[in-house]
DNA sequence: CTGAAAGCGCTAACAC
DNA sequence: GTGTTAGCGCTTTCAG
């Protein structure tokens, strides 16, 4: 990798100070030259190949044109499609998106945040909130570093805050199972540690209360994975009291734990117990079977945070808002009439 | 976002020259300064909360300590292991990975080069070659970018290589089927234009040849989706000629846009046809059925391509070597005994 | 409309 | 062992 051509090179080449030929390639500046000159500048650059050099404007102008965006695992498919919003935001105006993943650990997270501040990002996307103050987040907030929260919120600090709206499509499931007929339901939440854990269970709680004859009853997973789930579930399945008709995933892989650990009890979905999860994420629909859940529009929340940042960085100052997305309940086959009771084609006497 | 603490303020503080403090704070020139010097000058970095500003080094020094990787699209799930891996041995390096999407356009893919080359990163990870020598591959080769192929070759161009042993992956693959009785094999390929799929429709077609009494056919889906495994399976279940008992796909995204067709011409899996796919995917094991795929080690890949561009990036110097990581089929449930004849619990005369 | 000069924050070469 | 000096490549006053 030689020696790239600087914009000196092109100056000379153009027989001009390198004073204009930043003014003419700068979109913003452009027209303080004479249209001549540009065109000559222009040629010349291109003729160079020059490449402007981000870190020594960035250097200028104090703005890397970057955001970090930090999230749990890259592998959990809830956030490919989310960092493609993201970057469908980012790109088309010129700034850079660099992606940090913590795996949950404080001490990976905290690294990842410096190293994204020696880079200099103009500004954060947190994708791992959670409650207890020790996090990065809050040491970001204190030191006046602007960001938005994507999904998750961080207790009590007030960075913006983009999220699907969870307690409707926990409603929706809920409306959806007692249609059916279920009236035992269980929730498998994620850790409580985690405002939408807390959000859609709360949701949950009360969804089922207000409807008379159905009884909720909540577990909290141990993290947001399909093993937490398949635990959760074995653990539930082994007790001998009263077995819920359905459970409903605090997302699609504690959903997809539940249907593994039904399936090593011998129990059949939809036919024993159905199924809902949350997210939509991809392959829901190719599982066994296909998983009812509730789509959550997560590109769109990459784009909507990425829009929220970039706006408070042209203002220089942190915002205070909240967006809520729609989300709507994906009906598939892993939901069924309960059996023993209403159903037409599982006529029963469980 | 506040004007951040610089390298001056710390010398102020520790009452010392500013080189003194960069001397101090950087690992391999630290020993050049006294102990104490350097504790006091530590001390007052840490007290100012000081962070180094790599833009201004990388000006200086003429590294980004930046990788910059093109891939197709993060939303297939054959890629976030891979930048997992990538950035595993990067991070602890110092170094930081820029990603980029090209949705498989040339267009968008000229513009992500371009602009990570404005970032002056130090190198390249390709995982987008294709044949046909327009491409930003063939750019990057003649302007001396350093840079090295994951999984995908492009075609004469002497860029170092890192895959999984495709060949030997799909011969597991057919020689499992003959196995099981399979003696008509479809497989199902992705685009010839992508060096993955030459390989292992040759792999196939040189399987099925050497042994006696098998016919395999290939055929070419237009990309590596599941609709295009599904137009591409639908197609062959339209004609009325000899059905394949089993079928291969070019990657596990093909063969379960297969079993989608199946599904919906009322084929039963593997009862009916035998399906594989490549790659082992995440969630390979949910479907229905689970399924029996190659599984390659995406992770591996990406950390071994890693280690190999930034081998270069030291050297200097485009290095010209080929990695071929070790593939294993994994079994699961969507393959079995060709119907009509041969198992012992059907049993045989193979 | 264009040129000259200064400086963003850092490191490397050279002094002492 | 530490200070001095000189840029890396760019943008931004300020002159003219």
């Amino acid at each position: 990798m030689n020696r790239r051509t600087t914009i000196d090179d092109v100056a000379k080449l153009a027989n001009v100070h390198k004073a204009t030929v930043s003014r003419a390639l700068n979109t913003l500046t452009e027209h303080q030259v004479s249209s001549e000159t540009a065109k000559r500048i222009k040629r010349a650059a291109r003729q160079l190949g020059y490449v402007p050099n981000v870190m020594a404007r960035g250097l200028r102008t104090s703005l890397s044109m970057t955001i970090g965006v930090i999230i749990p695992d890259l592998t959990n498919p809830f956030f490919p499609p989310v960092i493609r919003g993201i970057e469908n935001f980012l790109q088309p105006r010129g700034y850079t998106a660099l992606l940090a993943n913590t795996d949950g650990h404080d001490a990976i997270e905290v690294a990842a945040f410096e190293s994204l501040l020696e880079r200099r990002v103009d500004g954060f996307i947190f994708a791992t909130g959670r409650h207890g103050d020790q996090t990065v987040v809050a040491r970001a907030f204190e030191a006046n570093v602007l960001a938005v929260m994507l999904n998750r919120e961080a207790e009590s600090i007030p960075y913006p805050l983009v999220t699907g709206n969870d307690a409707s499509g926990i409603a929706a499931a809920v409306n959806h199972l007692v249609e059916l007929g279920h009236r035992e339901i269980l929730h498998i939440a994620g850790p409580f540690n985690l405002s939408t854990s807390v959000v859609r269970s709360e949701a949950f709680t009360t969804s089922c209360d207000s409807i008379r004859g159905v009884r909720g009853r909540v577990i909290e997973a141990a993290s947001l994975s399909i093993e937490a789930g398949q635990r959760s579930m074995d653990d539930v399945l082994a007790e001998n009291g009263m077995r819920p008709t359905a459970v409903i995933g605090g997302n699609d892989l504690l959903a997809l734990g539940a249907l593994r650990s039904m399936k090593s009890h011998g129990l059949r979905c939809p036919e024993d117990v159905s199924v809902i999860g949350f997210n939509d994420m991809i392959f829901a629909e190719d599982f066994a079977p296909p998983l009812t859940t509730v789509r959550v529009p997560t590109f769109d929340m990459g784009t909507e945070s990425a829009r929220l940042l970039l706006r408070s960085i042209e203002a220089g100052v942190q915002e205070q808002v909240r967006i809520t997305l729609p989300v709507s309940l994906i009906v598939r086959s892993s939901t069924g009439p309960v059996s023993g009771g209403s159903a037409v084609d599982f006529p029963t006497s469980l």
